[in-house]
DNA sequence: GAGCGAAGCGCC
DNA sequence: AAAGGGCGCTTCGCTC
């Protein structure tokens, strides 16, 4: 026997033993043990591996991680395994033996990334030649006496991540912690990291000062960070970095926070936030430190070892940073009288309702918002095959009696009331009676405005992801309320209108030009009414019977409904039950008889809806679909070969202009890296068919609103500010007289030159639509919009 | 009483 | 067997 063979352990559970042959080839093809007995004790494991010569351990046992913590003094009763899956520990005499943590083995078939992060941890201890190591740690506080020393030595740094600790009762940073990145004269990178506690106004001068190093900077997320650093007015210079945007720009279906990137871009790292709670300043500080070491890192490692495509995802995503930032920071205001008026409104509302609905049911105490009461009210209706009680079988259980219908749909109504008070016209008494701290003393509101977040790295396909904003207050803004309700309480600021910018029906036309399924195509592009052309021809009735072009006007309102709602389900892929679900039998019903079809089945009758749409679209299943489950199969990527114009191909010729778009479209726009299995999981391949057109809509949507950031928000601060982008649509507000609005319809209207799944060109403009105000009811006179509700 | 996941629902 | 996609927030109801 070889004595110096190295030899593995795999130390599982008993929940691991079916799944143990799947880890096969993950080894590095070194001789592995496997173990799924409860081992308790470090010592056992000690044993068992010195008595076999084993020295790399993968595991996915809790008790032996408790150990391994409680020797670093971490005292933590249940560490979770997802927190340490990654982590690396050593053991044994001399520390010889190597342990990394990996996630429960289930995990390899319930996650789409179950194998690749297993076998990448894995490596960690089978192949840790392929890792590089990281930078040795080491930090020290800045004082007053040594805060020059600092200064200098981060002046010569090659780059510096920044990291800040707050303290959310008060908005207060509590401290900035620096991580100077140093490349040496043979190339060779060392790293230290720099505590400032910004405990007085002369700490603030140093952190401005270190802000206003020429270094590139990095941050984790930064977006938050700068939030605060704008409070005190200590924004960094050159902040061109952010290692949760690199990560989402190569594995946008990854997670994305940094205790996930240190384990998974470095090698001999643990999880340390649990041990970062604590009440010890100098520990606090410690693990601030370390957030820098790993931030630092993390980018080093993405430098080094990120592909093209994801650098090149990296550049059309890191600007979005800027705009996003200035929009968070500007929010909406609120007019705080429309807010207790429409409250009032619904509290009415509600209070009738509620009232009638426990009468009528003889329960006082019945709560239309509890899903177990819920059941039983449908239980008590005939209703027991229904076992959710969501709206849409809320509506299955209506159409089966009136008696149904009344009571359900008060429930509705009720329910729909509460989702609007609670979620969007909340106020400070809410909070204090659910306990939660938000705003100034708990309300919605900063200042008087709205705040949001704006995220681009918060979807998998490119789009911006909004939630509270960083202040710890605020809405998701992407998601308020179509009616009136809410909007109306949402206002452009004194001196300002409020306008809205849509791009109209983006996603079917990148549909259409995506597959370049020219029956598609035809429809978008024409002039004729897009749902009206579908309708006549799915159902081969005259198009001038649906629609008249003359006047606008809808002729046969149930049949263009119709074939809007088989367009929406077809166009993603949609299973013929899940479109009876969506339609409601009503709907169907109604479709057989203006369809006079023979099918005494929902689902034959939406089976047959369907196949009508790809009988008239026939490249969306046939090349579409195809070419993107080959696409995937093939590279696990998908790549979007299409090239948004730019101001300065204005000035091109043609020749040159398809010269630029081709040789951009042949390296490839944005990027997806794709876990799934689209060939053989329907939810995966519904989930990269809806990919392209969503990502292809992001990027045009993202390209306008970058260009309105740099033409008008910077340029005319004292007239415009850009408040969101809602998915297909920007939301601003200009100074009336200004011709902003027109300047925005310009920045959103981007030619694109595509290349569709067979390989054909094509240019093709996405057209958008001011929605600046509304004509008045009485006057009949047009009137800018003041509040959100009035952008018509 | 805190924490968490599920249910339900708002938008495109 | 059957399965639209992409998000985030509040409430409920359960566990610790």
């Amino acid at each position: 026997m070889n004595v110096l063979e190295v030899k593995a352990l795999f130390l599982g559970t008993s929940d691991d033993k079916d799944y143990v042959p799947h880890l096969k080839g993950m080894f590095n093809g070194l001789p592995t043990f496997v173990v799924c007995e409860p081992i308790e004790l470090l010592l056992q494991l000690e044993l068992y591996c010195k008595k076999r010569g084993i020295t790399r351990v993968v595991s996915t046992n809790t008790s032996i991680l408790k150990r391994l913590l409680d020797k670093m003094g971490y005292d933590k009763s249940a560490p979770a395994l997802s927190n340490y899956a990654g982590s690396l520990f050593t053991f044994g005499e001399g520390a010889a033996i190597e342990i990394v943590f990996i996630p429960p083995l289930r995990q390899l078939f319930t996650v789409t990334y179950g194998r690749f992060l297993a076998a990448r941890y894995i490596s960690k201890v089978c192949a840790p030649e392929s890792w590089r190591e990281a930078t040795q740690f080491q930090w020290g506080l800045i004082t007053a006496e040594n805060f020059q020393d600092c200064l200098f030595q981060l002046s010569g740094a090659y780059a510096i991540s920044i990291d800040i600790e707050t303290l959310r009762q008060d908005l207060r940073i509590r401290c900035i912690g620096y991580c100077g990145v140093y490349v040496g004269p043979e190339g060779q990178i060392t790293t230290r990291s720099y505590i400032l506690p910004l405990d007085s106004s002369y700490s603030l001068a140093c952190a401005r000062a270190i802000h206003d190093l020429p270094a590139q900077k990095i941050f984790q997320n930064g977006k938050y960070d700068n939030s605060y650093l704008l409070r005190y007015n200590a924004e960094p210079r050159n902040w061109l970095w952010d290692t949760a945007h690199f990560m989402h720009s190569w594995y946008s279906e990854l997670p994305k926070d940094l205790g996930f990137l240190n384990a998974f871009f470095l090698r001999k790292v643990v999880y340390w936030k649990d041990l970062a709670e604590t009440n010890d300043l100098h520990e606090y500080y410690k693990y601030c430190a370390m957030d820098t070491w790993a931030t630092a890192n993390v980018w080093i490692s993405q430098l080094l070892t990120a592909p093209d495509w994801a650098r090149h995802n990296y550049s059309l995503e890191f600007p979005l940073v800027f705009p996003c930032l200035l929009a968070e920071m500007t929010g909406l205001k609120r007019d705080m009288q429309k807010l207790e008026e429409a409250r009032n409104e619904i509290n009415v509302k509600e209070e009738a309702e509620l009232t009638s609905l426990r009468a009528c049911l003889g329960l006082p105490g019945f709560n239309p918002n509890s899903p177990v009461q819920v059941k039983l009210l449908l239980v008590a209706l005939g209703c027991k095959d229904i076992t959710t009680t969501e709206e849409k079988d809320l509506a299955k259980a209506r159409l089966r009696h009136p008696l149904n219908n009344l009571l359900l749909g008060k429930v509705l109504e009720i329910r729909g009331l509460r989702k609007l008070r609670s979620t969007y016209l909340r106020v400070e008494s809410d909070a204090k009676q659910s306990g939660i701290h938000q705003g100034e003393g708990g309300s919605k509101e900063f200042k008087g405005r709205v705040l949001y977040s704006l995220n681009p790295h918060g979807t998998d396909t490119g789009r911006l992801a909004s939630r509270e904003h960083h202040f710890w207050c605020g809405l998701q803004i992407q998601n308020i309320p179509r009616g009136r309700e809410v909007k109306q309480t949402l206002c452009a600021d004194d001196g300002f209108a409020l306008a809205e910018c849509d791009l109209e029906q983006a996603e079917s036309r990148d549909t259409a030009f995506i597959s370049g399924d020219e029956n598609l195509i035809r429809a978008v592009s024409g002039e004729r009414d897009f749902h009206s052309v579908n309708a006549s021809s799915f159902f081969g009735i005259p198009y001038e019977l649906i629609y008249d072009d003359s006047t606008g006007k809808t002729k046969d309102k149930p049949l263009r409904d119709l074939s809007k709602r088989v367009n929406h389900g077809a166009n993603y892929n949609m299973g013929a039950n899940v479109l009876v679900d969506t339609m409601g039998l009503d709907k169907i019903w109604e479709a057989k008889r203006l369809l006079k079809l023979p099918y005494t089945e929902p689902k034959e009758i939406a089976e047959f809806l369907l196949s009508r749409f790809h009988k008239t679209y026939p490249r969306i299943r046939n090349a579409y679909y195809v070419g993107v489950t080959h696409e995937i199969g093939t590279t696990s990527r998908l790549v979007s070969r299409a090239y948004h114009h730019a101001p300065e191909d204005a000035g091109l010729g043609e020749r040159d202009l398809v010269d630029k778009a081709n040789s951009y479209i042949s390296k490839g726009g944005w990027t997806r890296y794709c876990f799934g299995k689209p060939a053989t999981n329907k939810s995966d391949l519904n989930a990269y068919v809806a990919h392209c057109p969503q990502s292809l809509n992001a990027r045009t949507l993202n390209e306008a609103f970058l260009r309105v950031f740099y033409e008008l928000a910077l340029k005319h601060p004292k007239t415009f500010r850009l408040h969101a982008q809602i998915h297909d649509s920007i939301l601003f507000s200009y100074a009336p007289g200004t011709k902003h609005p027109e300047h925005v319809k310009d920045c959103m209207e981007i030619p694109i030159s595509i290349r569709d799944v067979s390989g054909t060109y094509r240019t093709f403009t996405v057209p958008a639509a001011l929605k600046l105000g509304m004509k008045d009811k009485t006057t009949g006179q047009f009137k800018t919009a003041k509040y959100w509700s009035e952008t018509e």
